[in-house]
DNA sequence: GTCTATAGGCTGATAGAC
DNA sequence: GTCTATCAGCCTATAGAC
């Protein structure tokens, strides 16, 4: 597995690793991956998991730290524009499936610690993933001041529209493995497509319906 | 943990044996859960595991089997209906989240499973998912036949509708727990109002918009 | 059917050579 | 920094008493 050059340099030791256990923990889990199959995928000896992290859980919650930093640098650009309500809600959407599309397992990483309680997530960590949140509070609450967007509660909003796309991530494994098999009851739909998909459907289920208000096409 | 009361009924211990890995395998997942664990939250000895499920990972699969038992009835209702295509989509919704409701940990077992890649459910257990998807399909299909519904991509829909209430249901555990501590940004939405949340976003972001067609309120 | 005691396997960590 | 060899701890499964 991983790459079939020898590296002797430390820092890419230290990437080898980080990316074999992206890779293992998001499809097994923490207590489902050995240090020896991380080690293993990453063509890097186990003992260098102990003195890169400091051991397991270190190369854990060092992944987890990566998995926030990466998606904060992705949604940078929602949070700093200036552009109308819908158009920033369809922005967040098209960004996060980019971001699932470019880092497939963080989603199911993260995902695995809220389903785990968030235990491992403490202080700065969780407080990092209400951004999110936020984020898109700000943008329903823009628009329902607007009249762009009806009144909703916004966690609900938040949750639904999150959960559409994190679920596609989760189950993405799942899906190719059967459409290998030829057992897909129906052809999964390709990222692009699926984008498109949930940003006609929040921008149709959550649009205002004040009878003066213009309603434009959503399509590009 | 588990009840006060003495058992020495060999079906009590075989439930609650069930009812506590149900738990600790959504919460923990497969590899996170040991058999002592379960047995004495089962308040049952970890011998009776093996003797009655022939091990850990029958017992897992007992599991596995109940959560989609326990679905198929709870969705019967939605397809023995004959209800217009929008009443039966809301219908499925309320259903849902009825199942999720009453049993909390299924959503999460099942979900790991697909993260996993589905490799634990094989042929019958497999194809019994489909029938979740058929369901939400042909809904869709009879909904678009009659003009209600607009022309979407089945499977797509099916995953940000079943996307959007897993995740609710796999994001309940932290939320409870932030909740507790007053760390939650925004009120946690209920999972009635979370209900109404979903069916109002789906009709109206899956509705036709042919102007001839009569666009009765999806409010109660 | 239930329990105790124990066997046997696997896992994470590290000491110490290079 | 990297690797090999090794160890202690935990986990599942089961034999056998009741």
């Amino acid at each position: 597995m991983a790459l079939p050059t020898r590296k002797r340099d430390p820092e890419a030791t230290r990437r080898s690793l980080l990316r074999a256990a992206a890779a293992l923990f998001s499809r097994n889990g923490y207590d489902g991956t050995t240090t020896d199959a991380m080690a293993t995928e990453a063509g890097a000896n186990k003992a260098m998991i102990s003195y890169h992290f400091g051991g397991k859980k270190g190369l854990y919650t060092a992944v987890l730290a990566e998995c926030l930093d990466a998606s904060d640098l992705v949604l940078e650009p929602v949070r700093s524009s200036s552009s109308s309500s819908d158009e920033r809600l369809g922005q967040f959407i098209e960004l996060f499936m980019e971001f699932i599309a470019r880092h497939p397992h963080f989603p199911l990483i993260v995902l695995r610690e809220q389903m785990a309680g968030g235990v491992h997530l403490e202080g700065e960590l969780q407080e990092r993933f209400f951004g999110f949140f936020r984020l898109v509070r700000s943008i329903l609450e823009d628009g329902r001041r607007d009249g762009t967007f009806r009144d909703v509660d916004p966690h609900a909003a938040h949750l639904s529209l999150v959960g559409s796309m994190v679920f596609y991530a989760a189950t993405r494994n799942a899906r190719r493995r059967l459409s290998r098999k030829g057992k897909l009851p129906a052809p999964a739909p390709e990222d692009r497509a699926y984008a498109r998909h949930v940003r006609e459907l929040f921008l149709r289920g959550l649009r205002s319906e004040l009878p003066g208000k213009k309603r434009r096409g959503t399509k590009p």
